[in-house]
DNA sequence: AGACAAAAGCAAATAATTTGCGTTTATGAT
DNA sequence: ATCATAAACGCAAATTATTTGCTTTTGTCT
């Protein structure tokens, strides 16, 4: 990600970086990916395309870089009160924002840019949405699965098919989950002990 | 996938496909992703920029149709004889071949289109991949789970892994095949009955 | 406050993309 | 077989995007 590191944090470097970021954003709200090029976002920001040349180098790594800054959760999991019941919620949500027509251009954007920091450090949004999920649950003394079986069992299947065939529904994503619950203890996702 | 349907599939329109795929591939080995561009393209193709453009429309477009056609399987899945062992030779071979420079470029280049085809087709090579084994299981007389269950819980976790983290090892691979192979009988991955 | 260098602006040069139009050539009907 | 038709291609001009050299602005460190 060009914009995150080795650069000036404060004053106008920060400026232009919000500047082109909301540029981006409000595009993406009135036109069409196709439409939205360096050009287009430069005037928008008012900014010199040369500008964003140099910062991002070309336009995958500018939405790449937008899109891992929209993809980055700003709030924690909903806490029901059992772990089981808060991993299902999650990952409908989950489910639900990354099969829309905006989560879906976002994961590509991240996923197609040369620079593959984005899509791990997407990965790790997520890793760490289980983890709070996990260790919430280990506080009440909950049994909770393995986070990286969560990620197999869980996570994987909801991201291939939404990248590669249809969006899951929510059957199967409760499907997945009391899967996923049941590495510990046999169908114990719906009910509190 | 432009160049696929609504087109002639005879004489000169396919003289240029192949000639154009061709140039493609040829250039991947001798240059880096971001030097390739459909100017170069065409020169190495002997064709006109135009007809590129006007026949894919971008370079995505054009390097997503390729890579769909690399990623077609080219021969069916080993038979050893057991459903579960057949699984995890595939698996091994697989997760191998897509967690490559060569393979992680295809995939990228199928997601990253606009056209969401590619994608799809490539997930039905695989789901015919695993539907050859399960056939072949299940004419024996063995057990073999359903095939969305091995796309759930062996091929997105590899998939997943590739794209936002890091390539699984062998010994995952394993677990996640033994994994799945539970879905019918409890340890009856590796000894045949 | 001043020196330094990173980042931005500007404009000219280069390269990619689009487009209009004439030519070639698959395809289907006679 | 030949012909009519339209699809696909080639070519070149026009447009648009990208790169690059140089200057100016402005954070950052002393």
């Amino acid at each position: 990600m060009a914009s995150r590191e080795g650069l000036r944090p404060g004053g106008r470097s920060a400026r232009v970086q919000a500047s082109v970021h909301g540029a981006v954003q409000a595009l993406m709200t009135r036109m069409e990916r196709g439409e939205i090029t360096i050009p287009v976002i430069a005037t928008e920001a008012g900014v010199t395309p040369s500008t964003i040349y140099r910062r991002w180098g070309d336009i995958q790594e500018l939405l790449a870089d937008v899109a891992v800054e929209r993809l980055k959760p700003d709030m924690e999991p909903v806490d029901t009160g059992e772990g089981g019941k808060d991993l299902l919620a999650w990952a409908e949500q989950y489910a639900e924002e990354m099969s829309s027509t905006p989560g879906r251009e976002m994961i590509r954007d991240v996923l197609a840019a040369q620079d593959g920091s984005g899509a791990y450090q997407c990965c790790n949004f997520t890793k760490q949405q289980i983890e709070l999920i996990a260790g919430r649950a280990k506080d009440r003394g909950e049994a909770f699965p393995d986070v990286d079986d969560v990620m197999d069992r869980v996570v994987s299947p909801i991201m291939y098919r939404i990248l590669f065939g249809e969006a899951p529904d929510a059957a199967h994503v409760t499907r997945l989950v009391s899967g996923a619950m049941q590495l510990i203890s046999p169908a114990s996702v719906g009910e509190p002990t």
